[in-house]
DNA sequence: ACGAAAATCTTGGCGTGCCATAATATTTGT
DNA sequence: ACAAATATTATGGCACGCCAAGATTTTCGT
């Protein structure tokens, strides 16, 4: 407890985020390479990495077996989740920065602004509980409130619902996006479903504004939806593969 | 040139901006322990520091004589000291954070800030020339408008201008300050100065809310007046002791 | 179902940035 | 000219990355 915040350094929050993430994804431990992947570094630097939080307290990490967050870690997550989410909101809409630059700067803003900063920015922002992507942001008690959501791409033909969400980082997608004028909290409805992997035909907006879009490859991944229907039973046959539930956090 | 990026730390633009301010304020190269004083670091470590500025070309080092900044040096020091500066106005003014904390905040922020975001803040704030404590921020050209100040502590009787700025640095005194309503941009005159370092007696603000206060000790030396007579000449008897002209910047 | 190849993970050695302390060198004041 | 003040140069530590070598687990062919 009290080693802890001596040990708090951008790249540890970085790594209890990205742990956060993928553990949310799938159920199981998280492994050292997934890490590595996300993060961007080499396995044994990974491990090393894993070696230190589990000194501290903040995963519990089983050699060879993967790591998963301590209550302490998790709570590290999600300050910094929601230090990034708000910042995301904060920008975009107190300062007008385009819609796919605040991530890479929230980025670095996550690591370093006071308490202070961060409630008087939920203060102005009027403590919002979902950022300008979708996300939802945790509370100042560190309570999140994930919605369960679909793979754009794992709908069916005739399927309807509400484009919640995608992912914040990639600058690509969200200015492709926001182009086209697609953005969270639309509602959708998927038209046709080319075969092969195709793409899906999909209905964005209702009455004057709606207009159909082609949507498919990792852009169909990456966009969340919240379905009108109750979504799916897991192991149902017919729906593509490469499922996730919860999916993109930071 | 190619080497500067980077070499570009938060540690490498703090020493470049203590160096920048102690340079202003006495025209002669600075000492290795007068860097040392402001950074709280010890002279070794501003040493081995002060060796590898001068290998990338930040500042130049004649051992054992000080060191002065480059033109490049001159630049990172200023863009810190603009982003400084533009922050602390932007978290007074736009996030209401007290005047006596914007300083610590902006301390952080101003390693990490994109260029974008920092055109973002000024423009939200029209292109400000002056922070809350009324130190001028350096245009987006790098040109820093230096005012000719002294020191409260300075004056003579009867002796008026305008209270221009003050020291961020010292939470205390600014939250002394504004606690008395006092603030840059009042006007103010010297009623009287006790003997044997005494505090002086000053009126400020005008008409209805003109009020006097005792203001003696570190408080008088870090307040900056803009005189109403011409400054005192250099040399001149009468004057006390401990002299400093532009003072105070980041 | 068993052993070897493949995949995965950890360890060890090394480099950089940046700080500290202690020992050494240089300048300065009288 | 010599002590005191001031700077510099080791040397060492910590955080955090890389690579290469070694350990462990998983997968698979037979």
């Amino acid at each position: 407890m009290a080693t802890r915040e001596v040990t708090r350094s951008p790249a540890v929050e970085d790594y209890c985020k990205a742990i956060f993430t993928l553990e949310s994804r799938a159920e199981e431990p998280v492994a050292t390479n997934r890490l590595a992947e996300r993060l961007a570094l080499t396995p044994g630097s990974v491990s090393a990495m894993l070696k230190r939080l589990g000194e501290v307290g903040l995963i519990e990490h089983h050699p060879y077996r993967g790591v998963r967050l301590t209550a302490d870690g998790r709570a590290v997550a999600l300050e910094v989740i929601r230090h990034h989410r708000l910042l995301e909101l904060f920008l975009a809409e107190s300062l007008q920065m385009p819609w796919d630059r605040v991530h890479a700067e929230a980025e670095v803003l996550e690591h370093v602004i006071s308490e202070e900063l961060e409630q008087l920015i939920a203060a102005q922002l009027g403590d919002p509980t979902i950022d300008p992507h979708g996300d939802p942001i945790p509370s100042a008690e560190l309570e999140l409130n994930e919605l369960e959501t679909l793979a754009l791409e794992l709908l069916r033909e005739g399927d309807s619902g509400l484009f919640v969400r995608v992912s914040d980082s990639d600058p690509e997608m969200l200015r492709y996006l926001s182009e086209r004028g697609i953005a969270p909290g639309d509602r959708l409805d998927v038209r046709e479903r080319q075969p092969f992997g195709g793409p899906l035909l999909v209905a964005f907006g209702e009455g004057e504004d709606r207009r159909e879009h082609a949507i498919g490859g990792r852009l169909a991944g990456a966009m969340r939806v919240q379905l009108d229907r109750e979504p799916a039973q897991t192991g149902s046959a017919s729906l593509p593969p490469t499922a996730s539930l919860p999916g993109s956090a930071a």
